[in-house]
RNA sequence: GCUGGUGUAGCUCAAUGGUAGAGCAGCCGCCUUGUAAGCGGCUGGUUAUGGGUUCGAUUCCCUUCACCAGCUCCA
């Protein structure tokens, strides 16, 4: 009998029934033939090896596809794991998917492994490698996989199988002495693994929960081509590199001290990069009718019951006494806004209302969650609430969206994960209100053409919340901007405003912030600028380096003309040599540098180099103001 | 919070069951300097913390704290 065969071109062959995919590849070429990792056969993944028997579409997948690599990795994990139970046979196997460059094993070990052997898990690898083993697809009854696991007392798997839907057929891949149950499909066979790496071990729960067991989980890097993996590992080091706790020692920015774990310290430097941010904030505010105000951090506890902290957000609040009082520091600047909110009646005609608030708070976060600036236990907020009519509500929301990715460009960031968050479990309201605040957020995105993920259960207590992510510098993405809808505070709060109808009725609230945190914000500026900050931001915009003794004088004035400019420079007196004084601007990341010898003194002028890229030759000084603040006002990104 | 790891001078890192050393930084001198490290000297540490083992601990063991990786949780 024979079968069409189509090519994802649209061409199609006649094949003789039970071909496989290998020989197809074989039949156009040996180079496909070499690389083809896989098949997708209408839509469905299939080993290389397994015959086709009717009509089909064909995708011969190789690593350059996404796919394709994602079965190499997986793969590579199965390879991991069969070195795992040569070396360590009492450990159980739970899972080990392929991640974005590499793959994991999550493993029930019977005594705990430490770093130093993972040497001898790749050296077990490299075995297999060179055993060339086959990777073999079986299928079996739930019943047979459920008696096979048990026997190898594996009861990770067992608890999988018992899981997967009844009459299913269970497949299982062996290689070598080696199996391990899975949907598949694998690579042809453990010889085709030319590039890997384990790079690094950690603690992981069971089914991500904490309250089950804690695996040891194996990360590993793998690639079909040694100089692919070597260049993965150099990124890493590269970006590592950038790291913003690094960097913020180096650059003299901020630090964390034992006195105060997860409470950041601004140093004069890094202050001056945090009131930038706030200053660009508050002028782009400004043009868009925007009003600041100021609440106090904290407040009477009776407060944080009427507005549902209590009951959901205790676990993140601090609380202290005052006077024999219960008062708690705030964790969120709503209710403080609310009660100006309420300060006074309020007109329809002052709709939208827009109230923004940097607003210092304060989380209690598990320790092991701290993380440099990007996860504290105080940071700002470039918090507001926009106060709207129900009808109001769509245009308002899409107002914000436009507003964060406006900020996001004049910073570069291209690469900005968004995602929508509906109810959590712990939460507040009808089902009603939250069904029209996601499906507000939901049309508005869609309105817009912009793509988004959905985060079941993710969003605030009071609200579903769109999120905007942006990636750190090795690729984990960090929870920046916010929009929250929110029709619950209003009526705990009981807001009102007067409609034209001179009646009460309730505001719908909208919670955002853009920056997030200004903490987190600035890590990942930060990595994201690797320490080159633009112009506008750098703490220090020039350092004026006089050659010599007899420069001083005029490297002083040149120093105060800048100063009186509203440029932030230093200069540099020590009785150093030239280069010493521009290695060390070099290094601070000093974006311009000045330096004074004879020839300036005598022509009264400035010697201009770039950080980065060099000389830029002889300029007069209000030449040097002039195209420094040129640069600032453009906000423009260093390249 | 959990699992594992780490903690030595301001920073980066050595060393040892017999009470610690280098480079950089800092300070003091010399050099008088032209686009990424001039030279010399000096200072600096109860080896995170508390306890235990030992004749002796910075080293071995335990506690606590902090940090790192990941998990869980979240801006």
């Amino acid at each position: 009998m024979e079968i069409k065969i189509t090519f994802p071109d649209g061409e199609g062959k006649t094949y003789k029934a039970g071909i496989t995919p290998r020989e197809i590849a074989e039949g156009i070429g040996p180079r496909l033939a070499r690389e083809a990792l896989a098949a997708q056969i209408d839509g469905r993944f299939i080993d290389l090896d397994t015959p086709i028997t009717e009509d089909a579409t064909i995708q011969l997948l190789t690593f350059d596809s996404l796919k394709g690599r994602d079965i190499f990795r997986h793969s590579s994990s199965h390879i991991m794991a069969q070195a795992v139970l040569r070396l360590f046979p009492g450990a159980q196997l739970a899972i080990g998917p392929a991640i974005e460059d590499g793959f994991y094993y999550d493993i029930d070990f019977p005594k705990p492994i430490s770093p130093e052997d993972l040497p001898r898990i790749e050296e077990e690898m490299e075995k297999i490698v060179k055993e060339n083993l086959n990777f073999k697809r079986e299928e079996l009854s739930r019943e047979e996989a459920i008696q096979l696991f048990e026997k190898q007392g594996n009861k990770y798997k067992v608890e999988l199988v018992r899981e997967l839907p009844e009459g299913d057929k269970i497949s299982i891949y062996k290689q070598g002495e080696f199996f391990d149950l899975c949907r598949g499909p694998h690579i042809p066979s453990t010889k085709y693994l030319k590039a890997f790496k384990l790079t690094g071990l950690a603690g992981a729960y069971w089914r991500g929960d904490e309250r089950r067991e804690m695996l040891t989980r194996i990360y590993g890097a793998s690639f079909t081509d040694a100089k692919e993996l070597k260049k993965h590992l150099t990124l890493i080091e590269e970006a590592k590199k950038r790291d913003h706790r690094k960097l913020g020692k180096e650059l003299d920015l901020f630090s964390f001290h034992q006195e105060g774990p997860g409470f950041p310290f601004f140093h004069p430097k890094g202050t001056i990069l945090f009131q930038e941010l706030i200053e660009f904030c508050r002028k782009e505010l400004a043009k868009r009718g925007y009003m600041e105000i100021k609440t106090p951090i904290i407040l009477n506890e009776e407060l944080w019951h009427r507005s549902g902290h209590w009951d959901h957000y205790r676990e993140n609040m601090y609380f202290t006494k005052i006077d024999e009082r219960d008062y708690a520091v705030k964790p969120m600047n709503c209710p403080g806004g609310l009660l100006i909110y309420k300060s006074r009646i309020h007109s329809y005609r002052e709709f939208p209302l827009k109230v923004a608030e940097f607003g210092l708070v304060h989380r209690h976060e598990k320790s092991g969650v701290l993380h440099g600036l990007f996860r504290v236990r105080n940071f700002t907020q470039d918090d507001a609430h926009v106060f709207c009519l129900p009808e109001q509500l769509e245009e308002e929301i899409q107002k914000l969206v436009e507003l964060i990715l406006d900020f996001y460009k004049v910073f570069g960031f291209e690469d900005i994960l968004i995602e929508i968050s509906t109810r959590p479990e712990s939460s507040i309201g009808s089902d009603e209100m939250w069904e029209k605040a996601t499906s507000a957020l939901k049309h508005t995105l869609e309105k817009m053409k912009i793509d988004f993920k959905l985060n079941p259960g993710a969003g605030a207590f009071y609200g579903p919340k769109i999120d905007f992510h942006i990636r750190d510098c090795l690729k984990r993405t960090w929870q920046c901007a916010t929009i929250q809808v929110d029709f619950s505070m209003p009526e705990r709060f009981d807001l009102n405003y007067i409609g034209r109808d001179g009646l009460e009725h309730r505001p719908v609230m909208i919670h955002r912030a853009i920056f997030g945190s200004l903490e987190r914000f600035l890590g990942i500026l930060i990595e994201h600028y690797a320490g080159n900050f633009p112009l506008w931001l750098a703490p220090v915009q020039a350092a004026i380096l006089p050659i010599g003794e007899n420069h001083a004088q005029w490297a002083n004035e040149i120093k105060a003309t800048l100063d009186e400019a509203g440029l932030r420079t230093e200069i540099d007196l020590a009785q150093e040599k030239i280069n010493r004084k521009i290695r060390n601007a070099e290094i601070m990341k000093i974006p311009y540098m000045l330096i004074i010898g004879d020839r300036e003194v005598e022509t009264r002028t400035a010697s201009i180099r770039r950080h980065g890229s060099g000389d830029m030759g002889n300029k007069s000084i209000p030449e040097i103001i002039s195209f420094m603040k040129k640069e600032i006002e453009e906000k423009k990104i260093s390249s």
